[in-house]
DNA sequence: AACTCATGCAACCGCTTTAAA
DNA sequence: CTTTAAAGCGGTTGCATGAGT
């Protein structure tokens, strides 16, 4: 099971492709295929090893490469099957007619790994991580979640002695996580057998790696609907049983345990 | 205008798998 | 069954480009 020398042998160039190169590639497997690729470079008069004339089609010159951005279909089937596969690209591809194995992987490393990541969540499990820095957001989240619970609870203190750092904890308290220009467009995940399924993504055109926080189209997994708790805490009413609140007020809460004395002081 | 930094992507490296001898 | 070459695959690197200062 030896390495193949491939391109170690001295004289092969190595680097980008010219276009003359894609051309004589392309000419000679559309007129004899590509057979061996070992032999290919040489039948083909090119200066380069099989191994980087197979890697040259097969991700760019192929014919039935498609090109441009990904839609949001394919992200959602990206991560739908990068949840279930993990970092098995060729069988991703094989999904997404068309795109290369690695067009999907850059994709995802350059993409959607870095947003799960800023959603706190851990790109190879698709679970939410528990270390502690990345589960700092949803911590930042308990404590204005515990802020908020307060004002309502006893409103006249907050209207009666404004603290002077109130307005700099006002701007972040509302949403720790990056927010969408477009509610409508945020990405919408939803944890269905522990495993976040992609359901939405960004707008046509959008680049921008935004997105809503809990109550503005929520890319993360549902969090327990806080109004609901804010309207029990205003009501006085206890009997917010129906609504989950009561058996855990926490996003969740297999991660943050109710006898956690770290969480608990948060409440 | 010049510089720095971040981003996206093509290509390479090296390990694993497959198939032929 | 064993060995070996070839192909497949995933991780990583390096360059081109654009945005920001």
């Amino acid at each position: 099971m030896g390495r193949s020398p491939c391109c170690d042998e001295n004289g092969l160039k190595k680097g980008p492709w010219t276009q003359e190169e894609d051309e004589k590639l392309l000419h000679y497997i559309q007129k004899n295929g590509h057979g061996s690729w070992r032999t290919l470079p040489r039948l083909a008069g090119l200066n380069r090893c099989g191994k980087s004339c197979r890697l040259r089609w097969t991700n760019y010159l192929r014919p039935d490469i498609k090109r441009g951005k990904f839609s949001m279909e394919e992200e959602q089937t990206i991560l739908h099957l990068h949840s279930v596969l993990g970092n098995k690209w060729s069988a991703i591809a094989t999904h997404l007619p068309g795109r290369t194995d690695n067009e999907i992987k850059n994709f995802w490393n350059t993409h959607l790994k870095k947003r799960l990541i800023q959603m706190g969540f851990d790109p190879m499990t698709h679970r939410p991580r528990t270390d502690l820095f990345a589960a700092l957001p949803q911590l930042i989240a308990l404590a204005a979640l515990r802020e908020q619970l307060a004002a309502l609870c006893s409103p006249q203190l907050t209207a009666t002695a404004p603290s002077a750092d109130d307005g700099d904890r006002q701007s972040y308290l509302p949403c720790t996580f990056p927010v969408s220009s477009d509610g409508q467009e945020a990405a919408n995940q939803q944890q269905q057998t522990g495993l976040i399924s992609y359901d939405g993504g960004r707008a046509a055109g959008d680049d921008a790696d935004v997105f809503a926080c809990h109550g503005g189209g929520s890319s993360l997994p549902p969090l327990t609907d806080l109004s609901d708790a804010a309207a029990s805490m205003r009501s006085g009413s206890a009997t917010a049983s129906s609504s989950g609140f009561s058996c855990s007020p926490l996003p969740w809460p297999e991660f943050f345990p109710n006898d956690d004395p770290f969480i608990t002081d948060f409440l």
